[in-house]
RNA sequence: AGAUCCGUAGCUCAGCCUGGUUAGAGCACUACACUGAUAAUGUAGGGGUCACCAGUUCAAAUCUGGUCGGGUCUACCA
């Protein structure tokens, strides 16, 4: 027996899955994915490793699926795709994890905890998840190579890092230095910006704020100020800047004033409400406000005593802040720690920067480059020096007189602290030298682990010189191509156009640490690039050292890159000294933006030969990547470290097109967070509702860079529509072709000798298949989706199959029939080759059911075929033109059928379809019979002009008009709708019409405007665009008789279906007490017994058993049994 | 604070690049129809200040500038 279509009672998503995973487990569908590709074009991915340390997400399924169906596409399209997993197992969300978790901070390492211990439970919690991660990848049908995926913790993985570091080392791409980071001087130590953004450690806090007044001094440059304010006196003028600080105790360490160059600045005269003695100050002019009072403007200077409320002012002068720049001004707060020399650089002078703003403050910024990284940024700028005058404790050093020793904030809980800084301000009033202390409430930062204020502050840190190529990455950056692209343009570009050096260093345990070796005097370093080197300059160390240096590692080697191990180490400089390893840990992103590299590992030969590029194979097949994606808040993450790296190791791009995807919300457009417990279950959703109609859901609802509103109800929408209907589809092609044991063995009916309809399915299909591929080849899966949403919806099963239902179950196997069936079949194969990227599960079990009987491919899995190619041939878009013409028709006569509520069932007469050009008529003749079925009418009659029925109704063709006319559009438009059909008539046959607007002649072109049909006097008429349709709607009793068969058929094929026959099964019918329907049943026996499959319908007088029905409300007893003949 | 994306029907989205005169789908809702795909399907209907303001233009959902609201990223600094 031949082999049969499967027929299935629903559709049941989830058990498609279960049954496809089983089958590609089995075969090992993935691994074979990629075999079968050896030797053609590689196409390379790069997976972003996740850290499997937290449970996936819903998140995570969109951008893996994103990934699976562009690796998926490609592998179809013939390119070998390999994807190596990978996992990122480093950095602070594992450590404060295993902290959390042990209840310990991060004092108690190396103290009640050994490094030792501690980073062996990090390694134990990296990949705690693993089994969820694993679980939902192969669930959610993201085919990625598990079995031997890359691991950052792994010594192979640290060592490449550190041959790539060292690459940096030897370019003289790697520095150290100082930077201003966070730090909590409470707990003594620096604090990573992720710290920072734990909850709760912004407070609003209330600080004693001062605007302090810095003496300028007079200088050729400057004598503008000075003659300005002379004007205003007669007494020797001075001039002050002044300057807003909400951190008094930062004033010893000023060093310079940061003014906005295109803020505008006055010089105001007035006097100093502590002291009253008179001032002249400079500030920005919107904050005028803040400090003076209208009312004050102008008043009386002579009058003004101590005890005056409103404080008097007039600008004295205006100017740019640009016209300061360089000018200098005398110390505030001189001590012997704080003078020029101690800073190092040319401080006291007034800078120009763009971070200045006029929200609050002055407008002028009180710059202490130790205590800010905006300050420290402007302070290299005009290299003014640093004054670092807080020690680590948070407290003044030496030298600073009455301040000496004391702490700047109550670091201590001492409850008899006094605060420093209301006693700088107390000085500043007494000395002239504080125009306002306030008590000022804002938020500032907290260390999260003390609670008490952060500052911050200078710290030793190891750069990579990113800055030095920073044109260059622009440059590669503009060979990218970014989905979507203003990401790319935008928040990529400006990110590399403000770049800074990197930031490498991270004072933690558990991380890849700094390869980098120094003598004490950091005269001296050495980078290390390899673990043989390592073990090479351990060994010369214990030589030329001596006593118990590296004894542990002298035998084996070492075998651990990780602390504690590699701070053990000693190794020798070249003058013989003691090298000591630098204590830091290297940014995590560091790791996972070598992956091009580390994935492979080190290649000891091609180390060896001195390979630039000594990685393992088949890296060098597989660099740079073709293809990555990951979510839009990666692009300042991985995105820009495979950046970086790529420019700064190969002067390459790591990556050539990039699909940055959106995040998800919940349905009402708020992040999921598990605290608001909108978070959605990724294991739930595919359990409930399939991987596939999840996927389609996710891809086709936005496009993967908008921010999605996932919706459950979505998902069952996809389901039903997209997911319901192909299904049904196919159940209907299964079911028919069973019966007539269609199984594609006959020859491919050429397209020529395939109806209509068919052509026009396939050239749809081919059209289709063109528009995809471009889809996807642009990376724009969305729009793919789209398309093949609306054809199988729209036009396979709304129309094709709608329309061909009766030549698959009527009559015999015939030609006609097996186009039918072959036309369908094709269809639907190409359909699950078309969706196979976006719906891996669904589309294999369509192609797997319909194969499993034709055998027309020999691959087992739709993943191994390739993908569909348009025929040109079979694409005809007169063809495709003529069928919307059909549908528009159909569509027309329908709603007509529907305003006078006469039933489709009922045959109509006629339908009158006015044609104003030959070519409209030609298109329509083609579909005649399809409209005629679809509607039942009997015939189609074309009116033309000449008829001289139709009116007509003329419109400008605005784009072809507005071009030439302009400012006169509206006039002629007017002009045009004010014609006549007699007017319209001679257009028409004359080509063009003279017209006079505002008493210029014109001459209008046929072309230039647009002339339809409007109405048919007399008839019911309805119209779309430029089809007009008009329906006879006058029901003979000819008409009516048929329309009663139709209806009697249509009763007795209930009845065969509520009495489970099957569909070939043959009756027999007696009809009784026909009535007046006798007429109808003689007359159209022959057709009713057809399309009933009756052998016998006979109508006698007195029924007993039959049936009571009604027909067009007249009644008739109908008796129905199985055929006694077989 | 800066950058960026988004704002069109009750909901989810097209249309915007390339301006053109009835602003479209699907879901939901209502009514009707169909009934050999039937837990399917068709037709029709209601439903819109295209966030707001200004500008450019004969013409703006579409181009320009700004405002407001939402998301994200980067900052949080005097």
């Amino acid at each position: 027996m031949a082999a049969k279509y499967r027929e299935f009672q629903q559709l049941n998503l989830p058990a498609i899955e279960t049954e496809i995973l089983a089958k590609w487990t089995e075969h090992q569908a993935f691994e074979q994915s990629v075999s079968l590709r050896e030797g053609a074009t590689p196409f390379v991915f790069y997976e972003g490793p996740p850290s499997a340390n937290g449970m996936p997400g819903i998140h995570h399924v969109i951008s893996r699926t994103l990934k699976d169906l562009v690796c998926r596409y490609k592998t179809m399209q013939g390119f070998q795709v390999k994807r190596k997993g990978g996992w990122d197992t480093h950095g602070l969300p594992i450590e404060l994890g295993v902290e959390k978790e042990l209840g310990i901070t991060k004092e108690d390492i190396g103290k009640t905890i050994s490094v030792e211990a501690y980073n062996q439970k990090c390694r134990e919690a990296v990949l705690r998840f693993k089994d969820k991660w694993d679980d939902i990848t192969r669930k959610m049908g993201y085919w990625v190579d598990l079995n031997d995926p890359y691991i950052t913790f792994k010594n192979e993985y640290i060592e490449t890092l550190w041959w790539c570091l060292k690459r940096l080392h030897q370019k003289g791409l790697l520095y150290k230095s100082v930077s201003i980071q966070p730090y909590s001087p409470a707990a003594g130590t620096g604090l990573s910006s992720h710290e920072l953004n734990q909850p709760g450690t912004y407070k609003d806090v209330k600080d004693t704020s001062v605007v302090a007044m810095f003496k300028a001094i007079s200088t050729a440059q400057s004598a503008f100020l000075f003659e300005a304010a002379q004007m205003g006196s007669t007494l020797d003028a001075e001039v002050f800047y002044l300057a807003w600080t909400t951190t008094p105790w930062t004033l010893p360490s000023n060093l310079g004033l940061t003014v906005g160059p295109n803020i505008d600045y006055v010089l105001v005269k007035t006097f100093n409400p502590y002291t009253h003695l008179p001032v002249n100050v400079v500030l920005a002019q919107n904050l005028l406000g803040k400090y003076f009072k209208p009312e004050g403007e102008n008043g009386d200077f002579a009058a003004y005593t101590a005890e005056t409320k409103i404080l008097p002012w007039t600008i004295l002068t205006s100017f740019r802040g640009k016209a300061l720049e360089g000018l200098r001004y005398e110390q505030l707060l001189p001590y012997e720690a704080s003078t020029a020399e101690k800073s190092g650089g040319d401080p006291f002078r007034i800078l120009l920067d763009t971070f200045v703003t006029t929200e609050d403050g002055t407008g002028i910024v009180h710059t202490a480059p130790a205590f800010g990284a905006d300050d420290y940024k402007v302070g290299r700028k005009y290299g003014i020096g640093i004054l670092t005058l807080v020690d680590r404790e948070g407290k003044f050093v030496d030298g600073l007189g009455e301040f000496s020793n004391r702490f700047v904030k109550n670091y201590k809980d001492d409850p008899n602290y006094v605060d420093v800084n209301v006693d700088i301000s107390v000085k500043l009033k007494k000395e002239n030298r504080a125009f306002k202390v306030e008590k000022y409430e804002h938020s500032y930062p907290h260390c999260w682990r003390t609670d008490k204020p952060v500052l911050y502050y200078p710290l030793d840190a190891w750069f990579i010189k990113t800055t030095a190529i920073k044109d260059r990455m622009v440059e590669l950056n503009k060979t990218i191509n970014w989905k979507p692209k203003a990401t790319g343009e935008g928040r990529f570009g400006n990110w590399l156009e403000n770049m800074v050096d990197w930031n490498l260093s991270r004072s933690r345990y558990w991380g890849t640490p700094l390869p980098i070796w120094r003598t004490t005097d950091g005269n001296e370093e050495k980078c290390i690039g390899s673990i043989e080197e390592l073990n090479t300059e351990i060994r010369r160390a214990s030589e030329v050292l001596g006593g118990d240096i590296n004894t542990h590692y002298l035998h084996d080697g070492i075998l651990d890159l990780h602390k504690p191990y590699v701070d053990d180490v000693v190794l020798v400089s070249e003058s013989g000294k003691p090298m000591y390893r630098e204590p830091d840990l290297i940014d995590v992103w560091f790791d996972s933006g070598a992956m091009p590299y580390a994935q492979w590992g080190l290649d000891y030969e091609k180390l060896k030969a001195g390979d630039e590029r000594p990685f393992k194979a088949p890296f060098d097949t597989n660099y740079p990547a073709d293809f990555i994606a990951e979510g839009v808040d990666q692009t300042r993450g991985w995105f820009y470290t495979l950046h970086a790296l790529g420019a700064l190791l190969y002067d390459s791009v790591a990556y050539k097109t990039v699909v940055s995807n959106g995040l998800v919300l919940d349905k009402n457009g708020n992040k999921m967070s598990k605290r608001l417990g909108n978070v959605v279950d990724p294991f739930k959703t595919i359990e409930t509702f399939g991987a596939d109609a999840t996927r389609w859901y996710l891809i086709t609802n936005a496009s993967p860079w908008d921010s999605l509103k996932f919706d459950l109800e979505g998902i069952r929408e996809v389901q039903r529509k997209f997911f319901g209907t192909l299904y049904n589809t196919y159940q209907f092609l299964a079911l028919y072709a069973n019966v007539d044991g269609f199984a594609f063995k006959e020859a491919a009916i050429p397209l020529d000798q395939r109806p209509e309809i068919d052509r026009w399915i396939l050239s749809s299909l081919n059209t289709l298949i063109k528009e995809v591929t471009a889809a996807f080849d642009d990376y724009e899966p969305t729009q793919a989706g789209r398309l093949v949403e609306d054809f199988v919806d729209e036009h396979l099963s709304n129309w094709y199959v709608r329309l061909c239902r009766r030549r698959f179950w009527k009559g015999d196997y015939s030609a006609d029939k097996i186009s039918a069936y072959q036309t369908l079949y094709e269809c639907l194969e190409t359909i699950s080759r078309l969706i196979a990227p976006v719906s891996p599960f669904f589309a294999d079990w369509l192609f797997g059911n319909l194969n499993g009987v034709t055998q027309r491919f020999t691959e087992g899995s739709v993943h191994h075929v390739l993908y569909p190619t348009a025929d040109a041939a079979k694409i005809d878009p007169a063809l495709e033109e003529r069928m919307q013409l059909a549908q528009d028709a159909s569509s027309l006569v329908l709603g007509l059928r529907k305003k006078v509520n006469i039933k489709v069932r009922q045959p109509l007469q006629r339908i009158l379809i006015p044609v104003l050009d030959p070519v409209t008529k030609a298109q329509l003749l083609k579909v005649e019979d399809l409209v005629k079925s679809e509607v039942n009418v009997k015939e189609i009659q074309y009116l033309t002009d000449a008829d001289g029925f139709i009116k007509k109704k003329i419109k400008a063709n605005f784009q072809a008009l507005g071009k030439r006319l302009g400012g006169k559009m509206k006039a002629v438009s007017a002009a045009i709708g004010n014609f006549s059909q007699a007017d319209i008539s001679r257009l028409e046959k004359e080509g063009s019409y003279s017209l006079e607007i505002d008493s210029e002649p014109l001459i209008l072109q046929i072309h230039e405007v647009e002339i339809t049909s409007e109405d048919i006097p007399g008839w019911m008429v309805s119209s779309k665009g430029s089809l007009t349709v008009a329906l006879d709607v006058t029901v003979t009793p000819e008409l009516e008789q048929e329309g009663n068969a139709r209806e009697l058929v249509n009763r007795i094929q209930k009845i065969r279906k509520d009495n489970g026959y099957d569909l070939t099964d043959r009756i027999q019918v007696k009809l009784g007490e026909a009535g007046s329907l006798a007429e109808s049943i003689r007359q159209f026996g022959p057709y009713i017994k057809e399309e009933v499959l009756a052998d016998e319908l006979e109508m006698v007088d007195h029924l007993a058993d039959g049936m009571p029905i009604e027909v067009n409300e007249k009644a008739i007893k109908v008796w129905v049994d199985k055929s006694s003949r077989a």
